[in-house]
RNA sequence: GAACGAUUAGCUCAGUUGGUAGAGCGUCCCCUUGACGUGGGGAAGGUCACAGGUUCGAAUCCUGUAUCGUUCACCA
């Protein structure tokens, strides 16, 4: 039988079997580690790319040390390592930095709820230092499985050059910036009314706010008796705080009031109020007139500020009422609100009582909510003219990323997204209660302040020192992600090569914190921008459309699918048929026909292999002379590669992916080599030879064409194909992208 | 309250610039034992949410309506 098979030598015996991604993943990866190929500077090194190549450049999202990752990094691997084997296929100086954020309040709050349901201690067991160490060296543990996971995702990355936003490098790109912006006076400390999380004992900022809408009832009273203006509130309790009432201006029923003031006892505690006219007030609502609390609000902080309206805390850290008599005092402001009502039916001061729905804010990690106090913390001024900047504000600057030098945002709907969240921007509250991240790099002694940047940790000479005990933001840090992972604050080679980036690829949800505030950092401490197209990706969610999380334990592990699939089959999956910014269900059947696609492409190989003549002395760059029916469909093949090749360098790779598949598996396997069956036994020696060559070429081609999305199996599938010149000699990864002639 | 998105085959979704619709899975029939049973051929199944409009022509552009979703804001 074998002797029928007279080229069955064409085909390693590996071929024979269905395609393994199992037994074949590894081991690529590996090769492709040791060829150090992901390291631009090696591919210069080695001739692969030319020295003077245009750059192309992208850093990794840094996944938070959290956990682990999961099928949306996948999605997000997937898009950027296609996109970068492409690049780095096309000659470009291609450079993809990992790295991994320290998450800061994320991170310390899973720890200590971990800690706290394993052993019932808290951070107030440990020593600042001690328990800084234990947090991170739980993150670190999640950090090193993640790099174990990006490995197998296939992701090119150059692991030289890895990165974590707390480690040395990054710790003084922090203090470089943060000093910089405290020097123009951008960075400042103020006693503000912020976002305070009572659980986590710590600010959080705007963005870190998750809305819930819950029963509340709103209570329409008077302060007193004699007090000619009813007010209404949902949260009586506060009221022993106010120090105005405000109307607005135009409001004919209070107009004769405004300007007056009086003086109560609410619920036994004394209290003096100014009537004020302030045209944030609607008349439409309620009574038309606003009790205002500047302590515990924030828009109430605002009129007080235009009015000059002193302001009283009444609610502490833990929220607990501070003022009044043993009723009041001490108490939660859940059973103070009911006191407090009790007290104004039983002084017939309440007028109306409804139930309403209300959003109430709480905190993105711990879930408590959020109590607006007054404090005094560190932030960074997004409305103050910098010197520097021609007297820009830090609104304007990142609004000129996108309307002057030419950010492009994917989708461009988003567009809308980030101007609308810049416009509402107020001041960035940088400064946390929580151990795990940047220590604010200010020392005080007495009334003295110095803010420092020199290593280790930016401390002053000379004794008696103590330095701030806030930690930073841990956008502050990400902030500065494209520059930092350059080697900024030092002027290096990275840096002048590869900044601005190329491209980054976040998910939609993090364009106001993180890609907003890159901008920020970039523009105002580079004069420039951290990169010129910003690919937004949707979210992954599982089967019925329901977002993966923690807590509703919906996840899949992506190496179950890669041990079920490959990961090329994964990793086709979600990138066929995905736009930009939108989401999609993970579903595993979608996987499936790319293991199948996969498999297929492995036996259209084993098919040529086998099948046509002359494989051992083949050579590509030698085109026959060829009949117009080979001719014609060669043609076609080049003109689909040029259209993919077009499609992939203005990302769309959804499109990219799909035509490709379409066209391997329904032109090239159904109908071409389908038909070349007939030719291969029965035509003359040149026909044969003519269809053979034909026939490897396009295979050759569309395993590299294949390349980006499905790295693996066309690695090993390169590594069959005869050997017949230089080009065919190397590794796939750096092949010459099949269509640089196309580019014309 | 506002912005944005979605609404296409039984299910999950594509459809880049307007030229009367496609994929995967599922269903049914047939074929394939010399690439692949993870294969091949074929079939059924869609008034492209609805109503108007622009156009020679619209799933695709415009207006409005409905339902679902996301985000932002928030009424004190």
């Amino acid at each position: 039988m074998e002797d029928e098979h007279n080229q069955a030598q064409n085909v390693p015996a590996k071929l024979l079997k269905p395609y393994d991604p199992a037994e074949t993943e590894g081991r690529i990866y590996k090769l492709w580690e040791e060829s150090g190929f992901f390291n631009p500077d090696v591919c210069i090194q080695k001739g692969v790319t030319k020295n003077d190549a245009e750059s192309f450049s992208i850093v990794l999202p840094p996944p938070n040390v959290t956990g682990r990752l999961h099928l949306g990094h996948a999605l997000e691997h997937s898009l950027q390592d296609a996109v970068v084997r492409f690049k780095r296929m096309q000659g470009y100086k291609t450079l993809w930095i990992p790295g991994t954020d320290h998450a800061a309040i994320a991170t310390q709050a899973r720890f200590e709820k971990n800690l706290t349901k394993e052993t019932g201690k808290s951070r107030h067991d440990f020593s600042r230092n001690d328990f800084f160490n234990m947090v991170n060296e739980f993150g670190l543990i999640n950090q090193k499985d993640m790099q174990t996971q990006m490995r197998l995702f296939g992701s090119s990355l150059d692991w030289s050059r890895e990165a974590f936003t707390l480690d040395a490098n990054r710790s003084l790109a922090v203090r470089t910036a943060f000093k910089q912006m405290y020097d123009e006076g951008l960075i400042y400390k103020g006693h503000k009314v912020i976002n305070w999380d009572p659980k986590g004992q710590t600010t959080v900022s705007d963005d870190e706010l998750v809305y819930v809408e819950r029963d509340a009832t709103l209570y329409t009273f008077k302060y007193s008796a004699n007090f000619p203006i009813s007010i209404s509130t949902t949260r009586p309790e506060t009221k022993v705080g106010d120090t105005a009432v405000a109307v607005n201006p135009n409001d004919e029923r209070y107009k004769q009031y405004i300007g007056q003031e009086f003086d109560a006892v609410f619920c036994n505690v004394p209290i003096h109020i100014k009537i004020i006219a302030d045209y944030s007030v609607e008349a439409e609502f309620g009574t038309g007139a606003l009790g205002v609390t500047p302590a515990h609000s924030q828009i109430d902080a605002e009129i007080a500020m235009r009015h000059e309206l002193p302001s009283v805390q009444v609610i502490n850290e833990y929220a607990k009422i501070m003022v009044g008599d043993e009723n009041l005092i001490g108490k939660k402001t859940s059973e103070a609100r009911e006191i407090v009502a009790q007290w104004l039916r039983d002084n017939n001061l309440m007028e109306k009582e409804e139930k309403i729905k209300q959003n109430v804010s709480t905190s993105e990690r711990t879930e408590a909510i959020i109590e607006p106090l007054p404090k005094m913390q560190w932030f960074i001024n997004v409305n103050k003219q910098i010197p520097s900047h021609k007297n820009k504000t830090l609104k304007e600057l990142m609004l000129e990323a996108v309307e002057k030098d030419g950010v492009k945002i994917i989708p461009d709907r988003f567009d809308k997204t980030y101007r609308h969240w810049i416009n509402n921007l107020r001041d960035w509250c940088i400064s946390r209660q929580i151990i795990y991240g940047h220590q604010i790099p200010v020392w005080y002694k007495g009334d003295e302040l110095y803010c420092g940047i020199n290593p280790p940790a930016g401390e002053p000479e000379g004794d008696g020192w103590t330095q701030d005990t806030d930690t930073l933001d841990t956008w502050f840090s990400s902030g500065l992600w494209t520059f930092s992972t350059l080697g900024w604050p030092n002027n290096t080679d990275d840096f002048k090569n590869y900044h601005p980036t190329t491209l980054i690829n976040p998910g939609y949800e993090i364009l106001p914190p993180w890609v907003a505030r890159m901008i920020l950092m970039s523009k105002y401490l580079l004069n420039e921008v951290p990169f010129k197209t910003v690919y937004l990706h949707g979210i992954v969610r599982d089967s019925k459309g329901i977002k993966f999380s923690k807590s509703l334990k919906n996840g899949i592990e992506p190496e179950e699918i890669i041990k079920d699939c490959g990961t090329d089959a994964l990793r086709m999956s979600m990138v066929v048929g995905i736009g930009p910014g939108n989401d999609t269900n993970f579903d595993i059947q979608k996987v499936k026909a790319y293991s199948k696609f996969a498999n297929k492409l492995w036996n259209i190989t084993r098919f040529i292999l086998s099948s046509t003549t002359q494989t051992n002395t083949l050579d590509l760059s030698q085109k026959p002379n060829l009949p117009d029916t080979e001719s014609n469909i060669l043609d076609e093949f080049e003109a689909i590669l040029i259209d993919i090749t077009t499609d992939i360098e203005n990302y769309r790779l959804y499109i990219a992916s799909e035509k490709l598949y379409h066209y391997v598996w329904h032109n090239f396997a159904d109908i071409i080599i389908e038909e070349s069956k007939d030719i291969l036994k029965n035509g003359s020696t040149d026909e044969k030879n003519n269809r053979s060559w034909l026939l490897m070429y396009i295979l050759t081609r569309s395993i590299q064409a294949l390349h980006p999305f499905m790295p693996f199996i066309t690695e090993e599938l390169w590594s069959f194909l005869p050997k017949t010149n230089k080009e065919q000699d190397n590794l796939l990864i750096i092949t010459p992208w099949p269509i640089t002639a196309g580019k014309q």
